[in-house]
DNA sequence: CAATGTTACGATACACGTAATCATA
DNA sequence: TATGATTACGTGTATCGTAACATTG
């Protein structure tokens, strides 16, 4: 597991397609292929339904996006936070958008 | 920023010192250097305050703490979610302990 | 000197991209 | 044949471990 492979799925989950989501990720389609795989092997069961049109979620890739959506929010959430903190002598709650970006 | 740099950053924040957390990890110690100061570099802070003793959590690092802490929970708590809904037709909310390995 | 943290360096593993392949409307 | 997904293969980066170095009680 890892964060770009949350990325990758969150991508391919919204967008519908692997497609899509290799051109809104900038990457080529083989690495999404494969980072998908390997997620859904180490999950133990499939995440997408593929077809020539795209792929679709599964019941368990519903239950993952929730889950996945959340962690990505929440290490953006942890890096604005100690970044915030340095500037900020009383730190602020929260000050952040929906910026997903991993790097 | 990996989920391995967050949990080598838990283990060291817990353990108090890099010697210990990477006999709890079972990696050797300069892997640990490495990862903590590339973290750190990334949030823009140190984290630890380092002595011939140990490492001590500074402010940014405890705040992070908090966030790595529940991030690697609700990975955790993902995978046995759907791991779980495998052969639970109605899935039950939770039923994990605190384990926490990534692989 | 004993324990802790860091840097140097070589080897392995991981992830990417291009190109080729499969499948379907 | 056009679109989408996958597999094959080579390359570059990243991460690890051993070894050597630095610092301090």
């Amino acid at each position: 597991m890892s964060l770009a492979q949350l990325e990758y799925f969150v991508a391919i989950a919204e967008e519908g397609s692997l497609a899509k989501a290799c051109r809104r990720l900038h990457i080529s389609q083989p690495p999404l292929t494969r980072q998908i795989k390997s997620l859904e092997e180490e999950l133990g069961t499939k995440l997408f339904e593929r077809s020539h049109r795209g792929m679709n979620l599964l019941p368990s890739g519903a239950l993952f996006l929730n889950h996945a959506k959340k962690i990505l929010e929440q290490i953006d959430a942890a890096v604005l936070e100690v970044r915030d903190s340095l500037s900020t002598s009383t730190p602020a709650p929260k000050s952040n958008q929906g910026q997903n970006e991993i790097v």
